[in-house]
DNA sequence: GCTCGACTGTGACTTTGGTCGCAGCGCTGT
DNA sequence: ACAGCGCTGCGACCAAAGTCACAGTCGAGC
């Protein structure tokens, strides 16, 4: 067990419990468990009964599908300050897919019944789930769509601009920005194979819009690259 | 503007709202608006910025996406007490998806503003909408789950399948039953092209699984049908 | 150093998905 | 009746996705 404390202040970074008063943090602080789950360990995995909700509190999950033939796909990263695992809460049902942990991650565990009481008592926290839900929607929607409308390739240059936004840096020759993991992580979250990625990403080099050096990617020609998100071929 | 009795009744009809007092139904209707919209009309178009919470009084809407190249992925088919554009009244951002009546529709119109203070009063009612959410999310990921492990002839199965089960009758060769629209329609859901439900169907007839007449099938061999659904290959 | 294992690049091939064009069919409206 | 239109069934063809097998590379650990 934890002290009361450390989950409080741990709770107070989740923006989801952004605009409680203190007396509302110790409420719920006090039903929080804290959990440890280290690289690679599964929290649950899908068709499991659904016992609460998880908050992270620092670490990384990954919420995905995997099929009988060992294919993957990603559906979500969630970072600090995210929940997993919101929906069963509320229809009772099981997870509808599985998460694991892509990094040591320190998690904060509200049971059901607690939680779903908490919203009851506090109306806000209830809209903002529901915010949060509707994000994850509309995620979920994104991908739908860029599977049914996109090729692997259209996919692969999506994430790399993507990356390039968020975690890129300007260097001489354009944006460079690592790889997040392996290519076969890559693939899991496009929904596709580690060889697919591996020749787009070549192919990409070889067409001058990238470069590659290992796990770490430059952006040549932006605009080349968001050119290949419209043609419609 | 309609009758406030008549709206009231038909909120009345909505599993949504089951459990409200008369009181609050009042309360409710008065906000209501009730819009008609006939077959193949737009309600709004992915994108546009969010009015309000639509429910369907009778009728049938369809939730869509459509591409650049005038593909179609339907995303749900929501009936007569079924809601539609549930998550941006809470987040506030545009709709995700286009929405279009399948045949003529009455709709209750109720505006985001509205309904969000409804919710605050009657957390309960946030609770439903969160279970509601949760289901739509839960189809969503079933969705993704079909598109990046199964082939096209896998989710035609699956489909007939479920056809098979919600809408079958026995007769002397296997269960029997129509297509509820074109093949281009079945395509849309499937998200592929009509050509491959044409062919695709007539594949599955010369194997002598299912038998097909103009727009009505039936399924002669439903172990051969569920048989591919689980394989691998 | 060396080995081992995880990761990556690649070539050849198969399967699946999708496009194009067209012909036949059945219905509707005039 | 018949012109027109939407729906369906093909066949030929092309592009994308996925599989298999294998070789090279890089690091960690012994």
């Amino acid at each position: 067990m934890p002290e009361p404390g450390n989950v409080a202040s741990a709770l107070g970074a989740v923006s989801l419990f952004s605009n409680l008063s203190p007396d509302e943090f110790r409420l719920l602080a006090a039903h929080a468990v804290r959990r440890h789950f280290s690289q690679g360990e599964l929290l649950f995995q899908e068709g499991d009964v659904c016992k609460g909700l998880h908050i992270i509190a620092s670490g990384k999950l990954r919420i995905f599908k995997s099929s009988a033939s060992g294919r993957e796909q990603v559906l979500a990263v969630e970072g600090p300050g995210g929940s997993v695992a919101e929906l069963p809460v509320f229809d009772g049902g099981t997870y509808p897919a599985s998460v694991s942990a892509v990094e040591d991650s320190q998690i904060l565990f509200i049971s059901r019944d607690d939680f779903r009481r908490f919203c009851l008592e506090h109306p806000e926290v209830a809209l903002k789930m529901l915010a949060v839900v509707g994000a994850r929607l509309r995620r979920l929607v994104g991908i739908i769509e860029e599977l049914s409308f996109a090729t692997v390739r259209q996919r692969l240059v999506s994430a790399l601009v993507r990356l390039a936004q968020t975690h890129g840096t300007p260097s001489e020759r354009g944006i460079e920005f690592q790889l997040p993991g392996t290519h076969q992580d890559l693939a899991h979250q496009l929904g596709t194979v580690r060889e697919l990625v591996s020749r787009n990403l070549m192919r990409l080099q070889a067409e001058g819009l990238i470069q590659v050096e290992a796990r770490s990617i430059t952006v040549v020609d932006l605009p080349g690259l968001t050119a290949i998100l419209d043609s419609s071929s």
